[in-house]
DNA sequence: CGTGTTTGACCCGCGC
DNA sequence: GCGCGGGTCAAACACG
C-alpha cells in the first residue's frame, strides 16, 4: 500500500504547518477546510520533527485510561484512526501511540496520543496535517455527529478499546462498551479544526442553545486545552498546559476563569469572543491555535 | 473477509 | 561521523 518510502517525505504535505511561531497567528493556511495541503505540493522538505502540530490536552476520565494497560487511549473523533505505531518515549513512562486517518485513503491526517508524564490524568493528543476529505467518508460519520449531540454524555469516559473511532455508538452505547464518545468526537474534531463545513453548519445552525445545551456533553473538552507549540513552547507538558475552556460553559465561573487566564494571548480572546456565539466558521477556517504572540 | 492492533525493524533528523 | 531518539513501515495477528 503505502510502502512508498517516498511517503515519508510526504511530510512535506504538512509543510503548511511548519514551524513558524510567528505566522501561526493568522495561520489561515491551517484551515482544515482548505485542507488541501496535499501531496504534490512542491514544498521544500520539512523535517518531520518540525512539523507544526496542534496539541490538545485532554483529561483522562477515570475509566478510560485505566481501561486496560494504563496506556493512552485517545478520545475518538468522528474520523477513523488507525494505529500504525507505538513507541516508548524517553523521559516519559507512557508510550506514545501513532494514529493516522483511515477514513480516507491517502489522508495525511495523523495524530499522536500520549499521556502526560507530568500529569498522568491528562492525555496529550497532537494533531498533524489536516484531513483532505470531508468527514468520515461514509460509515458512521453521520451517526457520529448526531449521536454525538444526542448521547455523548459519558462520551470520553471510555476512550477506545480497540477500534478507536470506527465503531460509533449508534444509540445504545452500553456503559460497558462505550468505546466511543461521539461528543468528544465532534469536540475533538473541533479542536483539531477539522470540522467539515456541513458539520460546522450543524452547530452553527443549531445556534448557541445547542452549544449551551450540550456544554455538559463537551465537559471534557472544557478541560482540554489547545496549545500552539509556539505558545507553549516545546515543554508544554512540563509547564503544564494552560487550560482553556472552549465550549462548556461560558458562564460566570468561567468568566472568572478567564480572568485568570488574562495573560493568555489572543487565543483566549478568541474563546472569550466565541463564548456566546462561537463562530465555528472561524474555528474551521482558523483553528484557535494559541501559537501567536 | 475486512479492518484494526501489535510489534520489531528500519529510516531520518538532530545534537554532540 | 556517530549515536540517540523519534517517526513510520509492514508482517503477523486478533477481532467482529
Amino acid at each position: 500500500m503505502i510502502k512508498d518510502r517516498k511517503f515519508r517525505s510526504g511530510d512535506t504535505l504538512v509543510a503548511d504547518q511548519e514551524d513558524d511561531p510567528q505566522t501561526s497567528s493568522e495561520n489561515g493556511s491551517d484551515s482544515p477546510l482548505s485542507g488541501n495541503d496535499f501531496p504534490g505540493a512542491t514544498v521544500p522538505k520539512k523535517s518531520r520533527r518540525s512539523v507544526k502540530k496542534r496539541v490538545v490536552a485532554v483529561p483522562i476520565g477515570d475509566g478510560d485510561g485505566s481501561r486496560s494497560r494504563g496506556e493512552a487511549y485517545p478520545p475518538s473523533d468522528s474520523w477513523s484512526w488507525r494505529k500504525y505505531g507505538q513507541k516508548p518515549i524517553k523521559g516519559s513512562p507512557y508510550p506514545r501511540g501513532y494514529y493516522r486517518c483511515s477514513s480516507s485513503k491517502g489522508c495525511p491526517a495523523r495524530k499522536q496520543v500520549e499521556r502526560s508524564h507530568t500529569d498522568p490524568s491528562k492525555l496529550i493528543i497532537s494533531y498533524a496535517s489536516e484531513h483532505n476529505h470531508p468527514f468520515p467518508t461514509s460509515r458512521h460519520h453521520h451517526a457520529a455527529v448526531s449521536s454525538a449531540a444526542a448521547s455523548a454524555s459519558n462520551s470520553f469516559a471510555a476512550a477506545t478499546s480497540r477500534t478507536p473511532s470506527s465503531s460509533v455508538p449508534t444509540s445504545t452505547s452500553s456503559a460497558d462498551e462505550e468505546k466511543e464518545g461521539s461528543a468528544s468526537a465532534a469536540a475533538t474534531a473541533l479542536q483539531a479544526g477539522n470540522f467539515p463545513s456541513d458539520e460546522r453548519n450543524l452547530f452553527t445552525g443549531l445556534g448557541d442553545d445547542y452549544l449551551l445545551c450540550n456544554a455538559g456533553d463537551f465537559s471534557w473538552l472544557s478541560d482540554a486545552s489547545m496549545e500552539g507549540p509556539a505558545l507553549a513552547g516545546p515543554r508544554w507538558d512540563e509547564a503544564d498546559v494552560a487550560m482553556i475552556p472552549i465550549i462548556s460553559s461560558m458562564r460566570e465561573e468561567d468568566e472568572s476563569l478567564f480572568a485568570d487566564l488574562d495573560e493568555l494571548p489572543e487565543c483566549s480572546a478568541v474563546f472569550r469572543h466565541g463564548a456566546s456565539s462561537i463562530d465555528w466558521g472561524t474555528f474551521g477556517a482558523a483553528p484557535p491555535l494559541c501559537g501567536s504572540t
